[in-house]
DNA sequence: CATTAATTTTAGCCTGGGCTAACTTTTCAG
DNA sequence: CTGAAAAGTTAGCCCAGGCTAAAATTAATG
C-alpha cells in the first residue's frame, strides 16, 4: 500500500447535502428553529424536495428529524454545517473585497464552496486577511482590476 | 423590466459537459486528435459513458461526431474547452504557488474550476500575478501558512 | 371551536450522467 | 489478407435529486 493520501477523516458530500447543512445551520443560527418551508425557499426548491433529503439526512445521522415537527442538526450535521457556512464567508470576503457585482460573489461564492479542502481554504483565509490590512495592495489591485475593463 | 442581470451569452454548461470539452480540448491540443478510448482515461470514467456524452455534445452543437470516427471541436466547443482550460491553469498556478500537495491542488482545481465567473477569474488572476512577481509578498504567507500546522 | 390556511408528507414521475454486458467496427501483426 | 486485439457502440440498467399533485397534519382566525 505504496500511500493513500487521505486524512483521518477525510468526509468528502455531496454538493447537495452540503448546501442542505448550511442552510440549516444557517436558520438556526438566525431563528433558532429550521422549517421546511424556509429551507425550500433559500435552496429555491420545492418543500416536497426538502423533506425527502431531510429524511435521507436523518438516515446518514445529519439530522435529527420527526414526521412534522422540524428539523435538528446532530454533532456532525452541524459540523458541515458550520465549515460551509464557514468556507462561504471567506470566499464571498475574499471576493466582495474587489468589488466585484454581489450577484456575481454569490454565484461564484455557491459553487466553489462545495470544492474547497481545508489546506486551500487556509490559502484563501490567508490572501483575505492580507488584503484586507494592506490598503496599499488593496488599492494596486482594484485599479489594475478596473483597467481590464 | 427591472434590469435582468444578464450578460449577452451567458451560457452555463453542466460540469459534466464542461469536463468533456476540456479534456478533449487538451486532447487535441496535445495529440492532434481526441479518442474516446484517452477522453474515458482522463475522467475517469468508462468508454460507453464517453460515446454518450459524445453524441449529446454533437446534439447540442459543440462537437462534429461521426460513428467509429474521431470527434471534432466546434468553435464553440473549442471556445468553451478553452475556457475552461484557461480557468484550470490559473486556478493550479494561484495554489501551487503556496506549495499546496499537488493532489489536493488537483481536486480542489477540478471542483472549482465550473463555477467562476468572469469577473472572479480576473480577479484571481490579478492575485496570482501579483504573487508571482512578488516574492517578498509571496514569502510572507508563505511563511504564515507554515504556521498554521 | 370550527373552518380555512399553511405546512408537511407521500406517491409517482423525470432527467442527467454514470455503469456493465454484448455486439460491431477498425486496426494491426504475422 | 486474415484473425485477434483494440476501440467504439448499443441496450438496458441504476441512482441522486429534482418535480407535481394530492393527502395529511398543524396552525390560526372569525
Amino acid at each position: 500500500m505504496p500511500a493513500k493520501r487521505q486524512e483521518p477523516t477525510a468526509h468528502v458530500h455531496s454538493p447537495a447535502i452540503e448546501d442542505y447543512l448550511e442552510q440549516i445551520h444557517n436558520l438556526i443560527e438566525g431563528k433558532g428553529y429550521a422549517r421546511v418551508v424556509d429551507i425550500a425557499k433559500n435552496l429555491g426548491i420545492s418543500q416536497a424536495s426538502v423533506t425527502n433529503m431531510i429524511q435521507k439526512l436523518d438516515a446518514e445521522g445529519f439530522v435529527v428529524y420527526e414526521r412534522y415537527r422540524g428539523v435538528v442538526l446532530t454533532d456532525e450535521g452541524r459540523k458541515v454545517g458550520a465549515e460551509i457556512a464557514r468556507r462561504h464567508e471567506v470566499l464571498t470576503r475574499l471576493l466582495a473585497g474587489f468589488g466585484l457585482d454581489p450577484q456575481t460573489v454569490h454565484e461564484d461564492v455557491e459553487g466553489m464552496e462545495h470544492h474547497i479542502s481545508r489546506q486551500t481554504l487556509d490559502v484563501l483565509t490567508l490572501l483575505m486577511e492580507e488584503l484586507e490590512g494592506n490598503a496599499v495592495l488593496m488599492r494596486k489591485l482594484r485599479t489594475k482590476l478596473a483597467g481590464l475593463a
